[in-house]
DNA sequence: ATAAGAACATACGCAACGTATGTCAATTGA
DNA sequence: TCAATTGACATACGTTGCGTATGTTCTTAT
């Protein structure tokens, strides 16, 4: 007897997304060529077209699976701290570090936002933005960040802010001390936007 | 009796700068055909080739194009302002403003960074950021800005968020009042660069 | 005046994409 | 149980766009 048909689509999917991701993140998007990584998958383009509907769709599988881990990990990050206020510095400062892993950077911030257009638009609406302007809306209700910010125009500067840094640092000769010098501007930065 | 050759040159170079700009920043980079956009300057692709090396090096062109405008009228703006933080404030303003322009959004900061990689790496090592990153230096100097912040770190986080406020109000429904939010909570964070 | 080289255009090959079509297995219904 | 149908996937083809190699013309220098 076989294995039930649902199943075998979905690890079809899974390796067609599996085999992109690691396309995408290594040569880029555009220059992954469909032919090869579905090959690598043990598949066809065809079945790409069947599940994803192109290589758009694909791209966004592969965002979708990745933001659910870094939203899964800054959510882990922001709980372990001591106050509400520790863990968003915490948890920006992990976004940061994330932004450095050469797969985050450039299939989430580079050709993500190239191809598939504003972030914040994306399915899933973005979800590690999302919980970022949570943490900031409660602290705000706490007041401890101040009455004019607005949620999540504030999440998404720093996002922005976190992800020039990390390429800043990701292309430096000195990635340590470059990373010790945004974190510390960072930091700084965000006190700005507590209540007085 | 004919043009002088040098001016013919300079001449066909700035027809495919301009012809280039134009598809860049309305289609992107990556749906702009060669051929469409050389035959639109009276050209053909062998022009192209010959004096930029290929679509790539248009690009560099057209982006430095681009990016010598942008300083120009940041630092218009920056002169303009009474004292020098505000007129660095002003400046990180106006880039948010310019960053709602399609063109720059489309070419400068996204296709950009996407297919050339990190933009202080570009040969003019950016223009705006690096002029913001004086700004910067100065007003620490004069004891404005606090001492743990660096001014290149600090220029680079603040047009990160720039664009990523820029693309949340060029995206939403009501792009005033997303504008208005935007401003006040990027003022406030700047505040948090100050020395107290 | 003629050789040399630059400024382009033209022609060709190649790689990648999207679609249309085919095939086979799995499910459904009588 | 056995057709009939649906869906999953492969294959083949046409199109498009890029890069290069090879012309052709015109300036410039000697």
């Amino acid at each position: 007897m076989h294995k039930p048909r649902s199943q075998m689509i979905a690890e079809t999917r899974a390796k067609l997304v599996a085999a992109a991701r690691e396309a995408f993140g290594t040569v880029g998007y555009a220059d992954a060529s469909m032919d090869d990584f579905t090959a690598a998958a043990g598949l066809t383009r065809g079945a790409l077209y069947h599940h994803f509907g192109g290589k758009k769709g694909l791209l966004e599988a592969v965002i979708a699976q990745i933001d659910a881990e870094m939203n899964a990990r800054l959510k882990a990050v922001s709980e372990r701290a001591g106050d509400r206020w520790q863990g968003f510095v915490d948890e920006s400062v992990a976004y940061i570090e994330m932004a450095l892993e050469p797969e985050i950077q450039r299939i989430m911030l580079r050709d993500g936002p190239a191809v598939l257009g504003d972030p914040a638009q994306w399915n899933n609406a973005g979800a590690c933005i999302g919980s970022m302007a949570k943490s900031l809306a409660r602290l705000k209700a706490d007041g401890v960040v101040a009455e004019e910010v607005d949620p999540e125009a504030a999440a998404r500067m720093v996002s922005g802010a976190s992800l020039y840094a990390a390429q800043w640092i990701a292309n430096s000769t000195d990635p340590d001390a470059t990373s010790k010098k945004a974190v510390a501007a960072f930091k700084t930065m965000l006190q700005g936007l507590r209540a007085r």
